[in-house]
DNA sequence: AATATAAACTAACGGGTGTTAGCATTGATT
DNA sequence: AATCAATGCTAACACCCGTTAGTTTATATT
């Protein structure tokens, strides 16, 4: 008889996820089955019903988890004392290193939140855009002060926060550049175009 | 008894491609269903297959039509006289205009390749990684000619395509700023981000 | 050792999927 | 009007899906 086993001091929910969002990443919410998923864990597939709610509930768990990531983060830049600029780029690392570490999680999150039921598909997307209004408010801010050149604050947004998001691209690629010199020269860019 | 129309001059399997690139931009390839499809033609599923091979053909149609459009229009620039960074901007406003005109079609294509089947999966992505690769090659000239600041031209280019593909955010939005003021602002950052 | 709990299993449910085969209807051609 | 071609329909195929119910096995507790 199969046994659910994972890192120490993993639940094993949190084993299930972990394995969920290696493969929804690879083949995608949708083409993911909970049969596949149980061939990964190593148990069957009705096995897994009695340490999770729904395949729903996976996809929650892992949106969630990265949106209240992103979010804190900000909430700790609002509150720091930096020049606008210097938070922005502050954020800007952020996410790019929740692009390294967390790139599953964050990958899902962007491109399969649409299979959220409700009201966590209208939660989801209501923090999304409180996010990039705060953004856009960062950068407003960053231009009235003159550090920022004059822009339309939702449109650097929207090219910020999508660049980053091409790091997948990368990740998915051989790699011939490290993630050192990515970060390094999509902070030159991205902080640069602002100036 | 029910009848395919569509524009003057689209065969039946145009009008079924086009529904089809509504639906599955809506909902993904994957929860979109035959059935699904047949309803916003106006037709019982099982007739869909008189005009069309497959589902997969649909895909296949919608990726491999943009493919082409980009990959033309890059050859167009590229034999053009134009400064490397004029060239660029040309890119960056094609690209633009593919997001705004042939939205569904590219959003598709970006985000549902790796439901096509081989060998057209492997055919796709080889294209993409040359038409990147021309890309990167084009900024590598532009850096060596000085127009462009030392900046790691796969970075350049990832940053530049995945910051226009988030167009698909303002798509989705109330567009509360014009397709010109988007246009012009994310040419001005990408473009001024090179320099 | 006996009992209780946790967790894995089997079997099945109710529903959906892409697609094919054969028939019926509509429209075009002679 | 008769015939042919195009195209829509019904019915069904073989399979897959997420999930539940009840049983069995493994582990923990007394």
């Amino acid at each position: 008889m199969a046994k659910i086993r994972g890192k120490k001091n993993s639940t094993k929910k949190e084993v299930i996820i972990e394995k969920a969002s290696k493969l929804f990443k690879e083949k995608g919410f949708g083409a993911s089955s909970m049969r596949d998923l149980a061939v990964h864990v190593g148990v069957e597939a009705a096995s897994l019903y009695n340490h999770i709610q729904s395949k729903s509930e996976i996809l929650q768990a892992i949106c969630f988890k990265v949106a209240n990531e992103f979010i804190s983060h900000l909430d700790a830049v609002e509150a720091s004392k930096e020049p606008v600029l210097k938070k922005i780029e502050m954020i800007i690392r952020f996410h790019i290193r929740m692009m390294m570490e967390q790139y599953e999680y964050v990958y899902i999150s962007d491109h399969e939140w649409r299979h959220l039921p409700e009201p966590y598909l209208s939660n989801f997307l209501n923090q999304r855009r409180s996010y990039r209004k705060s953004l856009a408010d960062l950068i407003e801010d960053g231009i009235s002060k003159g550090e920022i050149k004059k822009i339309e604050p939702y449109v650097a947004v929207l090219i910020i926060l999508s660049a980053i998001s091409g790091i997948e691209s990368w990740q998915r690629s051989r790699k011939q550049i490290s993630a050192e010199v990515l970060e390094e020269n999509m902070v030159k860019y991205l902080v640069e175009g602002l100036k």
